[in-house]
DNA sequence: ATGTAGACTTGAGTCGACC
DNA sequence: GGGTCGACTCAAGTCTACA
């Protein structure tokens, strides 16, 4: 059963999300729609409830005019800070 | 139905793992097992059958000592060298 | 414009097996 | 050690609807 340290990557890349929507002061409506998902999903990543894979989160970079890698250095670094605690 | 443009992620995906993987001699196995996951899953993702969750690359990441965010950005340049053919 | 939720289809990730 | 596959479970991602 593994993977129970990574449990809270979810979450934190649900912050992550939305603070980069915040800064663009894109709705959820319009990130969804130039993501190429639906709105209620982007709802859910941003609650940590569903998680996005790969091509989701290239799809959400290029969305937000931002590399998708950065999105994932911020859950990275954001998640490394938490688990040493 | 989007995305039709991400189509080819997941094969960029495989490549960039399995070069990472090749250049640390590790199997598959072994990074399998180190990342927490099943060797076939491995074997899917380097082939492009299968896509990781970020919590999964976040897992890769950390079996090949390389921050996720890496894999993530070679993948991204790959896919945009592609993209404009 | 967002939260939430149920019901749905497809795909992530496992397990066992064989080459 | 790796490829491949079927079958399985559960989660990704959609769609509709209401607060």
């Amino acid at each position: 059963m593994a993977n129970t340290q990574f449990t809270n990557v979810g979450i934190i890349f649900g912050d992550v999300l939305r603070r980069y929507r915040s800064e663009r002061n894109l709705s959820q409506e319009e990130l969804a729609h130039r993501a190429g998902v639906d709105r209620t999903f982007i709802s859910r990543l941003e609650r940590g409830i569903r998680q996005p894979t790969i091509t989701t989160l290239l799809g959400l970079g290029a969305a937000l005019g931002v590399p998708a890698a950065e999105l994932v250095k911020a859950t990275e670094a954001e998640w490394l800070k938490r688990a040493e605690g």
